[in-house]
DNA sequence: CCACACTTTGCACACGTGAACAATCCGTCC
DNA sequence: GGACGGATTGTTCACGTGTGCAAAGTGTGG
């Protein structure tokens, strides 16, 4: 059995209210009281019942963190990342839940109350999101998005410029000599996956290259799907000197892909990649990769989120968050033909 | 406002009592009113306060999931694996809390109580968890203690046999016939540290080899740590053949800083590390390693903690799992001296 | 000495839910 | 017809906390 104020009040012989002002910083209590029952609180080891306060002030002290999925189409940095922002702005304040968009749709999304969550972050992949977000912004939950641009106007937004991120790291392949350069696209139903494709296309496009539709290969943002999809590529006839990777586990895969067909990264073949995933900078050769700074953005929804749930909403602006082209190893000019 | 059991009731004309025995499912209650109540609750969209349920039947549906610290010394990989093997299980019947015990040590863990959390699953890499774990139990919390072996009998306690993990990797590559195997170490104060070493230890003097202090570099369970370990042991007069390390992102800081030295592995110095991560597949050479079910361990974990909440305390005992050598590239035979 | 203000405390209720107990209704059996 | 029992519903209280309002105590100024 755990101590309650009522216990604390009998011992020290007051009411249960005096205990609760003591508590509380009341002003409304003498501070010779306030400083004794303290330390009655103190040396009885009293924790309060959050869920008797949550009643009654309508505040749950929980903020939720919920992913698309935590299974396929979420890379372990991404989420370590992610988690390791939001708790080190919340630290003990708050507790943290992290759940899947997934996980709950079954059930409707009924556990998910103003109630039961003081604010919401929801690290969006994908536009199969929005009935959640939907759901949550009906029952007036303080919500900040982060990862996926939505519409203008819904509620605090944060991401991070991907199609320009992806423009540098073309621009920068095709700067450095490549004409066929050929691109490994993410998950089918993630928004991102279309977005980075747009930033190809429009890399290329700047550059007066048509885009070849055989130069695209499919791929799922894990490992297995970069292998596979850099072999696809390296049985074209006209075989690309330059792969963009829509993230760095498939730029990983295209590696292996490419050391197994005899050739080598990057003098065969230049790879770029993106995400500057934990391991980026030490698989061989270092790859060329895009920075997008989750544990930054997250910090920052965190931030953000806990001024709404404290002081009320603020404007839903979209916040753009720079990336940054890490040039390592992996990308170098093309070989001359015949050399 | 959110509709509550008494709101149905007025509108039902009967008592809350009777709304509270229709949603229930109480064996009390007509079959008729219990549909025309359901039905009403449905439309008005009805979802249980959750936190006035705790209050009163002390059950908080809150599951905790606590790692040493979500900052350095835990991999993502790790985190990730975790963090979803006992989502899977919990799906929406419990709220998943994740924090970092170091976080909560501030607070002296006064905001852990059992009215907070039905059970708490801890993944503990240190000895320095102690606090936490006793301060859990000594508020008579379900407790289920991953990866770390504690004393018999206090808890359950769910650990992969890891030292007989590090003698199967080591006998490997003494097999292959090393003689002059290093080992890179993993972080101190950690527990999986130590008992990595010693299971090196135990291999080589299985094979009657003296371990030399000058090979075991220590390092930090990072990318870093591990480049710059290798780097030391490569400046050694007798440079070692093969070098076991003690997690896989050090294995491919050492792989680094072998290629940063010319050298190649596994032809010139043999490479294995321990944990199976994500990349381990993917990179080249293909990392030999070996392999901890975390999601399995996690599974099980939470499988194991929903049993004692729901049925009550099993035996704390102490389960076992396997590992598993996962022999791939990195690690070949010495080449003869002279050739 | 009284009126008044201020400080400090307690009483009673509210939050939303579940459960023990009492009350009512209906049917059945003796 | 009265006693009994089962089915169904309502009344009341409890969980632990915070708050509006009343009450008691203290001091101050006229």
């Amino acid at each position: 059995m755990s101590v309650t104020i009522k216990d604390i009040a009998k011992l020290a012989g007051v009411s249960h209210t005096t205990v609760s002002r003591a508590m509380n910083d009341s002003p409304l209590i003498n501070d010779e009281t306030k400083l004794r029952i303290r330390a009655l609180a103190e040396q009885l080891g009293y924790t309060p019942n959050l869920y008797a306060k949550s009643l009654v002030s309508d505040r749950s002290h929980h903020v939720g963190l919920f992913f698309t999925t935590l299974y396929t189409g979420t890379s372990a940095g991404f989420f370590h990342d992610a988690v390791r922002g939001v708790s080190e702005v919340l630290r003990s304040g708050y507790q943290l839940v992290v759940k899947g968009i997934d996980d709950c749709r079954a059930g409707g999304f009924h556990t998910i109350t103003s109630k039961s969550f003081d604010g919401i972050i929801a690290v969006s992949q994908s536009e199969e999101d929005d009935d959640f977000l939907a759901s949550v912004r009906e029952k007036g939950i303080p919500l900040v998005v982060l990862n996926r641009q939505l519409e203008e106007g819904q509620c605090l937004n944060i991401v991070s410029d991907e199609a320009e991120g992806v423009r540098q790291a073309v621009g920068y392949l095709l700067k450095l000599g490549h004409e066929n350069v050929a691109m490994i696209a993410g998950k089918p139903g993630f928004k991102s996956a279309v977005v980075r494709r747009s930033g190809y296309e429009e890399a290329l496009a700047a550059a007066g290259i048509d885009v070849r539709r055989d130069y695209v290969a499919a791929g799922e943002y894990t490992v297995e799907s970069g292998l596979a999809a850099m072999r696809r590529l390296l049985r074209l006839r006209e075989r690309p000197t330059a792969v963009f990777c829509a993230n760095d586990q498939m730029a990983l895969g295209a590696m292996k892909a490419i050391a197994e067909a005899g050739l080598r990264a990057p003098e065969d073949i230049a790879v770029a990649g993106f995400d500057d995933d934990v391991f980026a900078a030490y698989v061989t050769p270092a790859l060329t990769t895009v920075r997008r700074p989750i544990a930054e953005m997250s910090r920052m929804a965190a931030q953000r989120l806990l001024q709404e749930i404290e002081q009320g909403r603020p404007a839903p602006e979209t916040v753009y968050v720079r990336t940054e082209l890490v040039v390592r190893e992996s990308a170098a000019p093309p070989q001359k033909p015949g050399m």
